[in-house]
RNA sequence: GCGGGGGUUGCCGAGCCAGGUCAAAGGCGGCAGACUCAAGAUCUGCUCCCGUAGGGGUUCGCCGGUUCAAAUCCGGCCCCCCGCACCA
């Protein structure tokens, strides 16, 4: 075997193959480069399969997580190009938005968190100068993904097609599906609320704070504003508005609160004058029209005075109260005791304190008669929720924190299973939830009541501004909440491949769930113009639904052979949606008919798209809006196929961070860990849906379990050839069973359960089949072949290397991956070798539990007549109660000869056999020699227990039994005596 | 609130949908041993409790139920996490 001489230089003992690393990912980066391995073009005699990640966001640099699920990508694309599919993987980035230009501001500004940042991702000097243009921050980023994070970690795909959203030649693209919304009616203006900057227009309120410095995890929410006619010796009839979240306890409504503290401003809006707090006009300013500030109001000259109360038309008193505070809502309250614990403490304090009323001028008495007044019945509670929550927590002040909890408990129970009570007019008897809409909506009508938007907690713009929610009376949107749209997309949802199957089961649900969305927006942002309305500019979300449709266009214009202004909405109509004349597009367009009939072919092949893989944060943003544009536009056979959405990588406390790990520079995690290392480490660590928490010392197990793999090469390359032995079937058998679960496991997109079988299962049963004696290294290498086959998706340098190294020609990444041969199954094989085991840890068990040092052990092989019982109860035991007869009168001879030990062991067998599972029944109910496998096992039990093996069939008239352990053994359970 | 996911033996993490060789894979950590001048790496064994014979006991968030049999199925409860929209 004259490849194993060409090896020995090699174990010369210069150490480890994978100790070098970093030289090994150079060196197959650069071969699968320069063979074009990554190249996918047409092919019409192969089976396609197209793949992508959902393209990052320029965001800056990346951290170790994020390449958690591109590599699930590269290892899925790997695993079907050995299959025998074309392999289509193309990559990009998106750019649109404003992260570009808000790093660019902070280049720009000098910031110096942001320049170490940059520094310490060493971003050299000369870059950092230029990355104050945004433009550069994109162009310069893009060559970071590509050339240090996807090229490094051995990434197949096809880089001739990288687009970026931003790309003139993309913006065409999204023009034209654009016009095709508008088209089929998906497109419309309306009135939108929109969280607003005033020096950046509209931004985007999320928890990655992308546009926002402060606030993210603020919510949209939507104030009831009721109207309290007032007569101001000032400025005559004002009405004095208060800000609410639950306009249908106004029937509770016993007062009204001012702060006396603040400076109230009287405003003009819509030609009334309202009072409110300074803030709430800001807010106003932006969602009414022209709000005019007339004047101001002081709280403390309301206090004590009157007003009229919406809906139920009383007039109510003024009172202080220090908790209606200026930034929230409007600044004024309306007072509902029965259901609001704030109210009812802040009349509970007032009631008993003579300071506070004479302070204020207010009659203590009048505050003594205010009595709540009961509008909601909830099951389990009195008719006044607020006061018997206070009660029950024992709350007296208005500064009790607990406060903010007893409204929540009050809230909840009230909204969600109170009933309107006989106080509340024609809604008495309604559910509350539903009163809530109806009592609004009445107001509203009467003009009694307003809206008013506000953010749950204070937004701060990156420019530093305060964000407000701003009135947009023509918002573009696309109409996701069609409902011809969304039934299409439903069904064909159902047929698509999506992973988890959790996710399938909920995406009926996304898509009806799915709104319509605001599209567009205003500002200077990156992106596509509204190609009909070009002040708006298309947001991030809605210009990346199509994409991967687009990287069969891209290719071309890269290359040259079709120009930007080329693309027109004649061109993607014919190439995409199969409409109009290859001629009349090749006049339009100046291009050759031959060109656009190739794009054309290339997308009747690649597409459909097979997987759209990313994180689990699109599951309810980007994935829906990919499935519904596709079904809104293309023709139904280039629908998408499947998802897969994957979790991420988190840091200890959460976010991956410095102090936690895993933040380093995703170059220098590479050197670190290796390429491979890592990449196994993503694949084998966690189930794909589920947050992995990075840890240094776990990733650093990946690394350590290749060099074991490495150690384990060297180990069976080195042995001695000793020919044929006795295990060879064993291994034959057990490695194709590990092929074909393999193959089964990467099929279904498992690479957890793929890699396990792999890194571990597999050198597992090597180990075993060298430790039992064999050294058979024809079968050895036949199967590290098909072995690094297996690996290489996961580990491609490693699996290279090695593969090079015994003697192959040619890439791995390039040839197929291994199937398993059924004839080399051999259940007897791997009977005999699990009742090896049973019988080594009874042995060892007996061992421990005595704690004997043994020197003798005599094994006792059950007698024939038992094995007869056996064989009989597993091939009866379908008969159920009839088997036991049908066993019996096959050996009755035993029962004469025996006795009652017969039937006993029959009827034990039998049920065992009956209980038992297929899978394990086809082992279990295999008969083997067991004499003879155990004496082939000699010599190996005798090495490991260090002692004198003696074997017996228990029915020999020979047999050395001194403690009578002989009767005891059973078919799969031999007897044991150990002295 | 709406929608979704989850609680497994020191830790991580399989198993649960298709109930039974499940005291529950695998890894990590720990302990013991081999190798070594030594350390690391590598290899072997052990790692819920009891046990001088391969056994027994108690476990899979809590309580109940179905079943010959429950980590797995059903009902209730407790706790944790995620999404909720101009955000790769």
């Amino acid at each position: 075997m004259c490849i194993f001489l060409s090896l020995s230089h090699y174990f010369g003992g210069d150490g480890l193959m994978y100790e070098n690393y970093r030289e090994i990912e150079k060196k197959w980066q650069e071969r699968w480069e320069k063979e074009g391995l990554y190249i996918a073009e047409r092919d019409d005699t192969k089976k396609k399969f197209f793949i992508i990640f959902a393209y990052p966001g320029i965001s800056g640099y990346l951290h170790v997580g994020h390449m958690r699920g591109y590599t699930y990508a590269d290892v899925i694309a790997r695993y079907k190009r050995m299959c025998g599919y074309n392999v289509l993987f193309p990559v990009g980035t998106h750019a649109t938005g404003n992260i570009a230009i808000n790093f660019a501001k902070r280049v720009a500004r000098g910031e110096q968190a942001w320049i170490d940042y940059l520094k310490d991702n060493g971003c050299p000097d000369e870059i950092i100068r230029k990355l104050g243009d945004p433009a550069e921050v994109v162009k310069f980023f893009n060559k970071v993904y590509i050339e240090d994070y996807w090229k490094k970690f051995g990434f197949l795909a096809d880089w001739r097609r990288f687009t970026t959203t931003i790309n003139p030649d993309y913006m065409k693209f999204i023009e034209w599906q654009f016009r095709r919304l508008k088209d089929r009616g998906l497109l419309y203006k309306g009135t939108y609320y929109a969280p607003f900057c005033p020096n950046c227009g509209p931004i985007a309120i999320d928890a990655s704070q992308t546009d926002i410095l402060k606030g993210g995890s603020a919510e949209k929410v939507e104030y009831t504003l009721l109207k309290f006619e007032y007569n101001d010796d000032e400025y005559g009839k004002v009405y004095l508005v208060a800000a609410t979240l639950r306009p249908e306890t106004v029937f509770g409504q016993t007062n009204f609160w001012v702060n006396p503290d603040v400076e109230y401003v009287v405003a003009e809006v819509g030609g009334e004058k309202w009072v409110v707090s300074a803030e709430a006009v800001e807010k106003l300013k932006y969602q009414k029209e022209n709000v005019k500030t007339l004047g101001k109001i002081s709280g403390k000259k309301l206090v004590g005075k009157y007003c009229r109360a919406p809906m139920i038309h009383r007039n109510i008193p003024i009172l202080p109260s220090r908790f209606a505070e200026a930034d929230v809502g409007t600044g004024l309250v309306t007072s509902v005791p029965s259901d609001a614990p704030i109210d009812w403490i802040g009349l509970y304090v007032l009631k008993k304190s003579r300071e506070i009323c004479e302070k204020y001028g207010i009659d203590q008495s009048l505050v003594e008669k205010i009595e709540p007044i009961p509008i909601i019945r909830i099951e389990g509670w009195g008719p006044l929720p607020a006061v018997e929550i206070c009660q029950k927590m024992g709350i007296e002040s208005d500064d009790d924190p607990r406060l903010e909890e007893a409204k929540k408990i009050v809230y909840k129970e009230g909204f969600h299973r109170g009933v309107m009570n006989e106080n509340c007019g024609k809604y008495a008897g309604m559910r509350v939830d539903e009163a809530k809409e109806i009592v609004k909506e009445e107001m509203l009508q009467s003009g009694e009541a307003d809206v008013m938007y506000d953010l749950s907690e204070e937004v701060i713009c990156r420019c530093g501004a305060r964000v407000f929610i701003k009135k947009v009376d023509d918002q573009w949107f696309i109409r996701y909440s069609d409902e011809e749209l969304t039934e299409r997309a439903k069904e064909h949802a159902k047929n698509m491949e999506i992973y988890p199957s959790e996710y399938y089961k909920n995406m009926p649900s996304v898509l009806d769930w799915f709104q319509d969305r605001a599209c567009a927006r205003l500002g200077d942002w990156l992106g596509t113009p509204m190609p009909f309305d070009k002040k708006w500019i298309i947001e991030p979300i809605s210009d990346s639904t199509l994409y991967p449709a687009y990287y069969l266009i891209s290719k071309y214009v890269n290359s040259g052979l079709i120009k930007v202004e080329q693309l027109c909405d004649d061109f993607f109509d014919y190439v995409f949606l199969g409409v109009g004349d290859v001629n009349d597009v090749a006049k339009i367009t100046g291009l050759d008919a031959e060109i656009i009939e190739n794009v054309r072919r290339d997308v009747e092949y690649w597409y459909p798209l097979d997987i759209n893989l990313g994180g689990k944060e699109h599951m309810t943003v980007h994935f829906p809006v990919f499935v519904m544009n596709h079904v809104a536009i293309m023709p139904e056979k280039y629908w998408p196929r499947g998802i897969f959405v994957h979790w991420y990588v988190v840091g200890k406390g959460g976010k991956i961070s410095k102090s936690k790990g895993g933040a380093q520079p995703i170059p220098r995690a590479t050197e670190k860990f290796s390429v491979d290392g890592l990449r196994l480490y993503y694949c084998h660590i966690a189930s794909p849906f589920v947050d992995v928490v990075w840890d240094d010392d776990r990733v650093m197990m990946y690394k350590q379990r290749l060099e074991k793999i490495d150690t384990l090469i060297h180990t069976l390359l080195s042995m001695e050839d000793e020919g044929k032995h006795r295990m060879d079937s064993w291994l034959l058998s057990i490695f194709n069973r590990r092929i074909a679960s393999v193959r089964k496991s990467m099929d279904s997109f498992d690479l957890r359960a793929a890699a396990n079988d792999i890194y571990f299962e597999i050198p597992s049963d090597i180990r075993w089949y060298i430790k039992r004696g064999g050294k058979n290294r024809e079968l050895l290498i036949s199967i590290l072949k098909k072995w690094l086959a297996m690996m290489c998706p996961f580990t491609p340098h490693f699996a290279e290397e090695w593969w090079e190294k015994v003697g192959n020609g040619g890439l791995l990444s390039a040839s197929s991956y291994p199937s398993e041969d059924e004839n080399a199954i051999n259940i007897e094989a791997e009977a005999e070798e699990v009742y090896i085991g049973r019988v080594m840890d009874d042995i060892q068990e007996i061992i421990k539990v005595t704690g004997i040092k043994p020197e003798k052990i005599v094994l006792y092989v059950a007698p024939t007549w038992k094995f007869e019982c056996y064989r009989l109860a597993f091939e009866k035991a379908a008969l159920g109660k009839k088997a036991m007869g049908e066993i019996m009168s096959h050996v009755r001879d035993f029962a004469k000869k025996l006795g009652k030990a017969v039937p006993n062991y029959v009827s034990k067998v039998l049920r065992d056999a009956q209980q038992m599972k297929d899978k394990d029944r086809e082992i279990f109910g295999t008969v083997i020699n067991e004499f003879e496998v155990l004496k082939s096992a000699r010599d190996f039990m005798q090495r490991e227990f260090n002692a004198t093996i003696l074997v017996y069939r228990a029915d020999d008239e020979n047999v050395y039994d001194p403690h009578g352990r002989a009767e005891k053994a059973e078919p799969w359970k031999p007897a044991i005596y150990v002295e």
